[in-house]
DNA sequence: CCTATAGCCTGACGGC
DNA sequence: TGCCGTCAGGCTATAG
């Protein structure tokens, strides 16, 4: 399930080996994983360019040509891959280099997409995402402020992609884990100390991971991430793990030291 | 403003 | 062996 740590692992594979490189033809293979743009024309308009930067925003990839923007969503099962030879099972759309190379967007279960945005800021006022929570701008007191005018469930508002873009399931879970808050707390009664603590935890899990997957390693013991069953035990304090539902996601967490 | 639900989609998995 | 129901969770739309 990509979120914030999974799409930079993918802009920095595809800056890595997708750039500066002429495309020769693009391979539209099932034209449902694309939004607002026919297949003739997606295949077109990317013929003959060739991608020269990548950026990222929450779990957007944006890649440039110059005068093109290529956006990439990858749902719950996008993927991508650089191959020679045959096209990798649920690749969606390929593009084959000048090179021999090609580069696939693969997605089994289509919920991601594919489309041709004016250019990153624009789709990104245009979705109402968020600030990206490992952007320099996002400051506490810029957090501080996102969570002040708002009720409900802290669960849901880190997941909301209106206020942070980036976080989805896992890393929600996570962070409240780490910071021993109840998902079902209630923003405003959160303490100023526990807000800071969230803040501090979101950023540092997000940069941990990103750091460990581009390493090849593995979560670290002491993460929730490993003991997603109801009834497990707690890694950190041995209390149980419970298995409940908020903003119509499993969500898991410790009833020992995360209490409402 | 907030929450809950359905729907999109398909492979993995447990039960029979 | 194979069929069936359930689950996974990215997002949007809609209703309460």
């Amino acid at each position: 399930m990509p979120e914030l740590p999974e799409v930079e692992i993918y802009c920095r594979y595809f800056a890595r080996h997708a750039l500066q490189q002429n495309i020769e033809h693009v391979r539209v293979l099932d034209e449902r994983i694309l939004g607002d743009v026919r297949k003739e024309k997606f295949e077109q308009l990317f013929e003959g360019r060739e991608f020269v930067a990548v950026r990222r925003h929450g779990k957007h990839l944006f890649a440039e040509t110059g005068d093109v923007w290529l956006h990439l969503h990858f749902g719950m099962t996008g993927d991508l891959a650089y191959f020679r030879g045959d096209a990798p099972r649920f690749a969606k759309v390929v593009f084959d280099f000048d090179n021999g190379s090609h580069l696939a967007f693969e997605d089994m279960r289509l919920f991601g997409i594919v489309d041709v945005p004016p250019d990153p800021n624009s789709f990104i006022a245009d979705h109402h995402l968020g600030p990206d929570p490992l952007d320099r701008a996002f400051t506490l007191p810029v957090f501080r402020r996102l969570l002040a005018t708002r009720r409900g469930a802290i669960k849901s508002l880190l997941m909301s992609q209106e206020i942070i873009a980036g976080i989805g399931n896992l890393y929600a879970d996570e962070t409240l884990f780490d910071t021993s808050v109840h998902p079902r707390r209630s923003v405003d009664r959160l303490s100023d100390d526990q807000v800071k603590k969230i803040y501090q935890s979101m950023r540092r899990i997000l940069r941990e991971t990103i750091a460990r997957k581009e390493r090849g390693a593995g979560y670290p013991k002491r993460y929730l991430i490993h003991h997603r069953e109801e009834g497990d035990r707690c890694p950190r304090c041995g209390g149980s793990i419970a298995r409940t539902v908020v903003f119509g996601r499993t969500t898991y967490f410790c009833r020992k030291h995360q209490r409402l």
